[in-house]
DNA sequence: ACTAAAAGTTCTATAGATAGAAACTTTAGT
DNA sequence: ACTAAAGTTTCTATCTATAGAACTTTTAGT
């Protein structure tokens, strides 16, 4: 039964099993110390070859995940760490907050003035906007693309700032225009080739596509935002409240 | 450039490929009529090899996107298609509405009756609860599997149609527990090997994992559950509010 | 020292992935 | 009918993935 999806599917056995063994490892099942089940038991459980469930433990390996030792069997050496560091904020004043603590590296990618393409739901365009495209990183790790556009009378009165400083705690900040409210829209997709290449993931990983829109009392999108997160380093955490 | 995020990857070569193409299509950069690049320039833009390219394109062939013909071209056939029919709701009283139009089906796993395992972060815990797994699907497609524990003289009141029926309604239509507060943590994760297979999709793909914790006036933990969606099956769309 | 457990190595064999090239067939336009 | 464009087929070649089996080496326990 636990074949079944392995076979069926075209991907390499070997980087499956590996992808399996790497989550029962991040899961918790196997701790830092524990040492695995032979390569015979995961031959069996798996009902594949000794040279494919190797090719999985040395894939781990190279990740220093799994030490294998002749003899002995293949111990998990894999450093527990906190893969969600991010949280996704799903009230405008956590939103607001969102940067006070540990900033992250900034890296700007390219620039223009221009409009966003699509046809916004609700509220109304500026005539013009200032369109960035950045990453975000954090300890040498890119976690985020973002393509933002930022009304362009509200850019051009911090130039400086916008183009070096994070975005949202200088809109924040501005008495004018004051944000009125703000929405944010999400949802889960594979990684795009562009995007991978951007922030070192595969093409297909798990990424959250998020659309950001703040607008100003009359309604007016003072920024549109785009940001592609990969998958592993956000959460989100709501409160229902009645 | 592009092609560097390929060529690093383990997964051969036409899978991405296909995938990419895939996005373009679903992404609505091709739309169904129109023709895609030749092959040749589809060679070049990716720098491969023609068979590599014609596998990605048949595999395409084979789901009903793209339709090749010899001197003419390769057109797309896709349909288009709602493929985020599920909205997430961020809002209690969201949820209570969530299932108050089209129902989906629903497919019981299994059944005992245990405690949650982990450590919850608040609230405190029932003296027993049933736990429950299930598939739901739409249109013979199963989008989400779900392990819920729900406090045991609450489902016994009301056994049969907890089984039979869609939970949460259930639980908001009661007098007595009063559903006084709910909280909802969500992850993006790579399917698991035991997902993957029930649901239909590959061992990696994109998925969300949810956790719904309903309390009482007491800030017991009536309902818990585990839910994994497939990604491609929901979106959230927050209003956040000042 | 002996034994059992377990990983590592070697061997044979087949299928799949990939590259590059050339020739052939089909379609559409003139 | 001719030409150009584009997919299809065929060929050669190399590398990778996978299977199964047997043997060797290392480790740990008695």
């Amino acid at each position: 039964m636990l074949n079944a999806a392995l076979k069926k599917n075209k991907v390499p056995l070997y980087l499956q099993i590996a992808e399996v063994l790497r989550q029962r490892i991040n899961g918790g099942v196997w701790s830092q110390g524990d040492t695995l089940p032979s390569l015979n038991a995961l031959m069996e459980e798996f009902s594949v070859s000794k040279v494919t469930i190797r090719q999985a433990v040395k894939l781990l390996q190279e990740d220093e995940l799994l030490a294998p030792q002749r003899g002995r069997g293949t111990v998990v050496t894999a450093v527990p760490k906190n893969r969600r560091p991010l949280r996704v904020e799903t009230t405008l004043a956590d939103l607001i907050e969102m940067y006070s603590g540990d900033v992250p590296d900034v890296l700007n990618l390219s620039e223009d003035f221009s409009s966003p393409a699509d046809h916004l739901t609700e509220g109304r365009l500026a005539e013009e906007y200032f369109h960035m495209r950045r990453i975000h990183s954090r300890n040498g790790e890119r976690y985020c693309v973002i393509s933002m556009y930022i009304e362009k009378s509200v850019f051009l009165d911090s130039e400086e700032r916008f183009r070096k400083e994070l975005v949202l705690p200088i809109l924040f900040s501005l008495s004018t225009p004051k944000i009125a409210r703000a929405r944010q829209k999400m949802i889960i997709a594979k990684c795009n080739i562009e995007t991978a290449g951007l922030i070192n993931i595969s093409i297909g990983d798990p990424v959250a596509e998020i659309r950001r829109v703040l607008y100003d009392e009359n309604d007016t999108v003072i920024y549109h935002a785009d940001v592609i997160y990969r998958g592993d380093y956000i959460r989100l955490d709501m409160d229902l409240r009645p």
